[in-house]
DNA sequence: CGGCTTTGACCGGCGC
DNA sequence: GCGCCGGTCAAAGCCG
């Protein structure tokens, strides 16, 4: 299992042109990321992965109860240079047009859905996922015992899915702001279920819905981007 | 009644 | 070419 230390996410991040410049000064100041509503906090990252060491993801959210429950959490992140992120890039880069022609020899199935709106879905469906080339994503993991840590966002679940060697089934949620294209998956780890782990993908366009801790704030580094 | 969750179906990509 | 897999959609149901 990878477990970078803190120091090391952030330098994925910088290295990957998210948007900030890291500071090296010590002590380090907590970072916030506001597009995922999250904070990093970096001054416990001494012994990582240690006993009562490791990095603290903290999430300004309203309730205490999910906050409450991290006992503990480890976070990295990456962009888009894994997974389907490539493969989108790939097929990006070949300039393939959208072809409905793969669709039009379904539309003798009488059982499905009309093949115009089918099409409609499609195409909404290949427009996100172009867009997706671009996403950043952010990904940690937290020690905790619910599944939806409340991060100040309000998120609606659009997907649940069981994926491969996991007993437990992995979700799919999406910010329910207009406009706002985040997303985010959460699904237990197979070897831990204790474990969750969350990704972030896209960037908030928008404040927590409960953005009202001022005090909680103004004491971090905020890095909007 | 509106917003949210659940859940089965569907799709594209990939490996064989 | 086919089957598997992850991601998404949308209808139906639930809930406050």
């Amino acid at each position: 299992m990878f477990h970078p230390p803190a120091a090391r996410v952030l330098e994925m991040l910088d290295h990957h042109q998210l948007g900030f410049t890291l500071q090296s000064s010590s002590p380090l100041p907590p970072l916030t990321f506001p597009c995922f509503g999250l904070q990093l906090d970096r001054t416990c990252c001494s012994t990582p992965g240690g006993p009562g060491g490791g990095d603290q993801v903290r999430f300004p959210a309203s309730s205490s109860s999910s906050s409450a429950q991290i006992s503990s959490s480890i976070a990295w992140a990456w962009t888009g240079d894994h997974g389907e992120d490539a493969i989108l890039r790939k097929k990006k880069e070949v300039g393939k047009p959208d072809d409905d022609d793969k669709k039009e020899k379904k539309s003798s199935d009488e059982n499905r859905v009309s093949s115009a709106a089918r099409m409609v879905m499609m195409k909404r469906k290949k427009k996100v996922m172009r867009k997706k080339v671009r996403e950043p994503r952010f990904c940690f993991k937290t020690m905790s015992e619910v599944d939806v840590l409340d991060d100040g966002y309000k998120w609606r679940k659009y997907g649940q899915k069981v994926v491969k060697n996991t007993q437990h089934p992995r979700s799919y949620y999406r910010c329910t702001q207009d406009n706002c294209k985040v997303k985010k998956r959460i699904e237990r780890l197979a070897e831990d279920p204790r474990m969750v782990i969350t990704t972030y993908e896209g960037r908030h366009v928008h404040s927590p819905s409960h953005d009202e801790d001022d005090s909680y704030s103004s004491s971090k580094v905020n890095l909007f981007w």
